[in-house]
DNA sequence: CGCAGATTTGAAAATCGTCAAAAACCGTGG
DNA sequence: CCACGGTTTTTGACGATTTTCAAATCTGCG
């Protein structure tokens, strides 16, 4: 183990993690700093808690009997990893640190605790896991449905989207926090096919590379080329949803 | 409209769906019946309501700009489609209906009731939304990095656990709701490759067909083929659950 | 500078898709 | 019971995309 990090930043804070993390620390509850390509959960772990990221980046991932791997979901600050093991017998997918990170654990057990004292928390729980499965969905319609090229492509607007918070149709640089071979076990293609691609966009002026840093130079025109459509929520999507809800009477015009 | 069927058959009753409908019951909200092929919800719209599946399947599907299709999610009774879209600004994905079916809608804003008033509820529905991202992930791992025989299998084995509600290796017979076209979409394949698949595992005596049934012959045969894991999930488990909250004092052990 | 890992490159092979035609299936109506 | 029309499934030839394999090159770092 070494030491935390003093301050842990985070740029956009939702607004109930606050008061998850107060609660935790009153449970004694703390944060876990990882190395870099450590796996902090594995497949077939009975589940024991979810992980809030504070830091860092951590992605999901199966293996296969011959040993190829499915990268199922890339984590970031703010997400909770391992939520889609509430209620399971068995943890259905590994976890690994992507660079080093903090993750908040939090107990499956506290969420009857929630459930009861908190349910503003369990509520947001469940839009974050409704966001998840967007995402899920969507990797899996790239994944299942594109040729190689639009899935690079893909993923480049999708990490845009994701580590920008939102989405532009303006230049923008990227980090890419994986190497070719994990974006192919993200995309469903092998490194050598990621590596034809990259230099294919390059060639034609879609990117520019530099290491792990790629600059979108042409978003609109990629954007059009696979018909990407931004996820539709942003953070603080919450407050908005606490809105809604004043129009409750609108339940009864369905 | 028709009308609905007098008796509604649900085999696997959930512990909490009676508790759902009860309350929307009071809001006047009815179950509403669809005849086969027809679209319940399309991508775009804003969304207002889940759909908890009373009978029949429903599955979930995006379409791509050249027109071709991914089926993201079978829905069975008991099932609550479009859970992904709370908290979303616009629908995800479109939902179609497999063979005629009744789905009870279940508006988003009837959340903030559940949340202050049945915060079980909340926490069935966050149990709910959890598996629907494991089968996802499950989906995704299959698609991503599955030769077409495989995925043929694995789709086999799948819907013998959903329908069946649990995993044995006995032979069983499983009516496949899909024709190879809906197949192909969802594994993603052509319904071409589906069909080859099908005709080479009926061949190799691996299944036997008839219509649409689908005898299963080697269930452990395929099962160690692909390593296929059961999902540990079946219903009723939210019980068990309620029965882990008692060792709350596990949080400390962390 | 040298090493280890990551990326690039090219040729050959395998898988899967495309296309088109034939066959099988299914419900309907005579 | 059989004929009919529409849909679905099967089949085979061919082509395109992606993988595999192996070697070369590049990069970052001590």
């Amino acid at each position: 183990m070494f030491r935390l990090p003093d301050i842990i930043r985070r740029d956009r804070t939702e607004p109930l993690v606050a008061e998850i993390c107060a609660v935790l620390r009153k449970w004694n509850i703390e944060p876990i700093p990882f190395r870099s390509q450590v796996d902090i959960q594995h497949e077939g772990d009975r589940p024991r808690s979810m992980y809030l990221i504070r830091s860092g980046w951590i992605y999901s991932y199966a293996v296969l009997a011959d040993g190829q791997r499915q990268i199922l979901f890339l984590h970031q600050p703010g997400d909770i990893a391992g939520l889609a093991d509430f209620g399971a017998e068995r943890v259905s997918c590994s976890m690994r640190s992507l660079g080093e990170c903090v993750v908040l654990p939090i107990p499956f057990t506290a969420i009857a605790t929630f459930s009861s004292t908190a349910p503003d928390i369990i509520t947001y729980l469940l839009q974050k896991s409704a966001q998840m499965q967007s995402i899920l969905m969507r990797t899996l319609t790239a994944v299942g449905r594109m040729e190689a090229r639009h899935r690079v492509i893909w993923l480049i607007l999708m990490l845009h989207e994701r580590i920008s918070g939102s989405v532009t149709t303006a230049s923008a640089v990227i980090e890419i926090p994986f190497n070719q071979s994990e974006i192919g076990d993200l995309i469903g293609l092998t490194n050598v096919s990621v590596s034809k691609m990259l230099c294919q966009l390059s060639d034609e002026g879609f990117i520019e590379r530099k290491g792990s840093k790629v600059l979108l130079r042409r978003v609109a025109d990629m954007q059009a080329m696979i018909n990407y459509e931004p996820m539709g929520f942003s953070e603080g999507s919450y407050l908005n949803l606490k809105e809604d809800y004043r129009e409750r009477d609108a339940v009864k015009r369905i």
